[in-house]
DNA sequence: TTTTGTTTAAAACGAACGTTTTATAAAAAA
DNA sequence: TTTTTTATAAAACGTTCGTTTTAAACAAAA
């Protein structure tokens, strides 16, 4: 028997495209519910409230990734005693890429989720993130440490928050981009190929 | 005689820097107009809409910018005929310290409503700059592929939007990450000292 | 089958939104 | 001064928002 989809997942999905390519603010109860399919009233039933919903969409990713990310760090730390800069950037990779199996685009989904919780919603999602991953993410922030010694704590932290800033500003505007690319050079590109030309634009960038 | 400060110029100070920390949708007519202490109407009055209002907003900057931008740089290529990216990054500075004459803060709050303008308000706004400064942007483009030349134009394209990417990325979320510094590194970060450690980053990351 | 709890459906709620209208005051032009 | 334009003030407009209420359908347990 094929799992059913509940409504809560059909909620899910609705809300992270809409808020992914919108932002929250811009996108409302009935257009998600609309476009999910399902009663209006059911968000507040099953979710509590739109903040609820948001903290939800972001999470379902977050609670996939960081296992991954940081299961990913662990055995490089057991193989390579002085792993460098764009390993540990490696280790990224594949746990993103998992997203995907969340949902089509779920990779894309998340970083652009990402960024608008840095800048949208006040200080809610931020906060959320903070209470809850706030160990994980301190235990990465020193891994990258390892790979620059020579770097205070905060400026590892500076540097790591420039190359975030750089990836989901690129994805959170890359319809915008693509668009002016595909005007201007008539080149049609795609999130991946973006990805491709990012990655060692951020690693040069981290380790300047 | 001192000049008289107008309804227009109290609105367009009040909403600047709303949306600059809050966004476009999340800003309403009623607290720009009672943080501006002018009645509600007077923004249509003035404006016409919201949305040429926040058209308005970005427009204030973008025209002193542009044009001593575009200065810096014809001086620059008088000078050196062979001048360096970092000679191309240090051009951007003065022009955008000068908009700290129009408001305190007026360097900050234009690379916020930038960031905002890519993501936020759907395309209403990146239309708006490039139908009125998409010449001037060319242009400046094309300075930087001199720089590179090994490039191509599209590969300069990306790389520049990775450089503003991060850029308005860093200073929109700025307020999260300074608070993040002080609790974390016990460390008072402002925007002045964040740029010091971002144009090596970025310079670094341009060249790769 | 009856009962109980859970989920969906439809309708309505009050609040907040951007905008418009109407009236009044101030300034400029005649 | 009278007339005409320009600007501000107050109130109301119709919509849309997130949320709540009420009722119906469904499932699980007794």
């Amino acid at each position: 028997m094929t799992s059913k989809i509940t409504t809560k997942v059909k909620i899910l999905n609705a809300a992270e495209a809409l808020f992914a390519n919108s932002g929250f603010a811009e996108t409302s109860m009935r257009e998600i519910t609309a476009k999910a399919g399902v009663n209006l009233a059911s968000v507040n039933y099953h979710f509590g409230s739109k903040k609820d919903l948001i903290k939800a969409v972001v999470d379902r990713y977050l609670e996939r990734f960081v296992p991954l990310l940081l299961e990913k760090i662990e055995t490089l730390e057991k193989c390579n005693k002085n792993y460098s800069v764009s390993e540990l950037f490696e280790c990224f990779k594949s746990p993103l890429l998992a997203l995907n199996s969340i949902n089509k685009d779920g990779s894309v989904f998340f970083l652009k989720l990402i960024g608008r919780g840095y800048v949208d919603f006040q200080g809610h999602l931020r906060r959320f993130i903070t209470e809850k991953y706030g160990e994980s993410l301190q235990v990465i922030q020193q891994c990258f440490h390892k790979t620059m010694p020579q770097l205070t704590p905060s400026e590892v932290f500076w540097r790591l928050h420039f190359t975030i800033g750089t990836s989901v500003f690129t994805l959170a505007a890359s319809e915008a981009l693509i668009d002016i690319s595909r005007s201007d050079f008539d080149l049609e590109m795609t999130p991946e190929k973006i990805v491709d030309q990012l990655l060692p634009y951020l690693a040069a960038g981290f380790a300047s």
